[in-house]
DNA sequence: TTAATATTAGTAACTATTACTGATTTCGGA
DNA sequence: TCCGAAATCAGTAATAGTTACTAATATTAA
């Protein structure tokens, strides 16, 4: 894979936060560095960096994909009301993916766990 | 909720199945008895059904949503190559909404562990 | 410095899903 | 049984999110 300023500048912008951005909101922020980056290459650049494992996909069932710069093993949970993604620090105690892959012709690569309620502030006002 | 045809033909298609099928699988194969559905009346309802806690919708961040008919608490295995779902039978022990609950401040309602691999067919297939 | 190749910006196209509209169905009450 | 309010429908248009295409540019190894 070739070096390109666009693909390290989205990488240092997702490393640098601890929200979970979709790719619009990466985009927005990218433009404030590189005004003319296209909403293109953050798509396919987000997508080349999750499969090489350098960040997250977050698929939530709510609206558009989010991303996270950070990763080291957590969870996350997800507002059924206003779709925002809260890193969780719970991990499961138990060996997940060995304990799934008895029984399992296949291969398991990881897992990911998602918790989906109410957040606090939607909690609040009463969503 | 008012009775429909439409909406029974869609729970009955989902409940006697144990695939995972997408909101157009479900219309190919409720076309079969209500020749004039829309996909628009398919997909209407499976949010409905879905909302009420009758079917689960699995978004899987590979290509369109599942949905599942089987609602008793289980999980489900996605294959990256290929995209199919497939139950596991797997649970974990302990009591995860209960422990990830502490120290969160929101409601969890639920959680959804999703595995994520490659599933026999295309690892035969050296996909 | 050059040449091969990856990457880009900009735009068009595509997929999955939701919204709209006027007609039809459901269903409780007369 | 019939009526009327409200939910639901089929059909279609519109939207959101994402991917594909293309000619120009950037990267990198020789």
């Amino acid at each position: 894979m070739k070096y390109s300023r666009q693909r390290e500048c989205i990488l240092n912008n997702l490393q640098s936060r601890r929200d979970h951005p979709t790719a619009d909101m990466v985009y927005e922020s990218v433009r404030e560095i590189q005004p003319n980056i296209s909403l293109g290459t953050v798509y396919r650049n987000l997508s080349l960096l999750a499969d090489n494992g350098q960040i997250l996909k977050i698929s939530t069932g709510i609206g558009p994909d989010h991303f996270d710069g950070f990763i080291e093993p957590h969870n996350h949970f997800i507002c059924k009301e206003c779709g925002i993604v809260i890193d969780m620090d719970f991990i499961p105690n138990e060996n997940i993916v060995k304990k799934a892959s008895e029984n399992f012709e296949g291969i398991i690569e990881s897992y990911e766990l998602q918790f989906f309620g109410k957040c606090k502030d939607c909690l609040k006002n009463n969503n």
